[in-house]
DNA sequence: GAATCTTCGTCCTAGTGCGGACTATCCTCT
DNA sequence: AGAGGATAGTCCGCACTAGGACGAAGATTC
């Protein structure tokens, strides 16, 4: 959704700008997620998913940018790429258990570090280390102001 | 698209609150613009569209985040909505001329401004008007970096 | 123990997103 | 003029999105 910047309003510069760049981002980090064959919810969930227990649905979906009803159509795909598993649990019969199998794990820790380090230059050109903690709590400032 | 983010990697530390700050602003945005009965998508249309004379949908989709593919199928619900209309173009009969009706003028006139003051207050509180020109300023230089 | 409330995962609808294929049209170059 | 290439808009397949409806299964309350 893109707005028009209305130049002169001090406020609403940072608009456009915060808008831009996150898609910038994000069509790069995309684009290497999909030299992995992932989709961006894909790799949300396998890179939540890694180094972990396993979770349910349920905590999946508040861990990562993928929503419920969303997450099931997901899942199932990975299921079919032999990723992920699905296992009832025993306390709970609602739940299901999702966890990583051998295959989806190789594949997060082949990709997931390689995934990080393709994205670094990307901020270390653009930021001193100063800058990137100033432009992080200008963030964090902004996220809790859009947040309550 | 939510990444793990080392927090001792100097660099990393701005991707998480670049996704934060983003997706808290968008979910805000777009609250408001379905009150308004209208997709995000559908409200860059017309915002785009507004205090133009038209223009193609090529140019729609320059001027726009919603791609060309996209493009036909939203702008046919916006037509049903009776909100533009699509025109042949006399030079060129390979392009159609898109514009708001009246009742898309209407609409956008009515909720444009409104949106942005609807959104100001959230920048207001978070940044001081010197802040504003430096997370500007920040995050130019990160979309910039992402873009080459 | 039974009625109710809540939670869990799935399914549904409408709308979007991307990229590639396709047709029609225009433009350019010889 | 005629051939090749570029551009415009549409259409397609596949994946994703939010939110709401649903049935099954726990939790709570009396």
């Amino acid at each position: 959704m893109e707005l028009p910047d209305l130049k002169d309003d001090p406020y609403l510069k940072v608009l456009r700008p915060l808008v831009e760049a996150y898609l910038a981002f994000e069509l790069i980090a995309s684009r290497h997620i999909k030299s992995l064959r992932l989709t961006p919810s894909q790799f949300d969930v396998i890179a939540t998913l890694g180094d972990t227990e396993g979770m349910t649905c349920s905590e999946l979906s508040a861990h990562t940018l993928v929503t419920k009803g969303t997450l099931t159509g997901v899942l199932d795909r990975l299921v079919s790429k032999g990723l992920i598993r699905r296992d009832a649990m025993k306390r709970d019969r609602r739940c299901t258990k999702i966890s990583l199998t051998a295959k989806g794990d190789t594949l997060f820790r082949k990709t997931f570090a390689a995934h990080l380090a393709f994205l670094r230059p990307f901020f270390e050109r653009a930021l001193s280390p100063e800058e990137v903690d100033q432009t992080r709590a200008l963030l964090l400032r902004l996220r809790d102001s859009f947040q309550k």
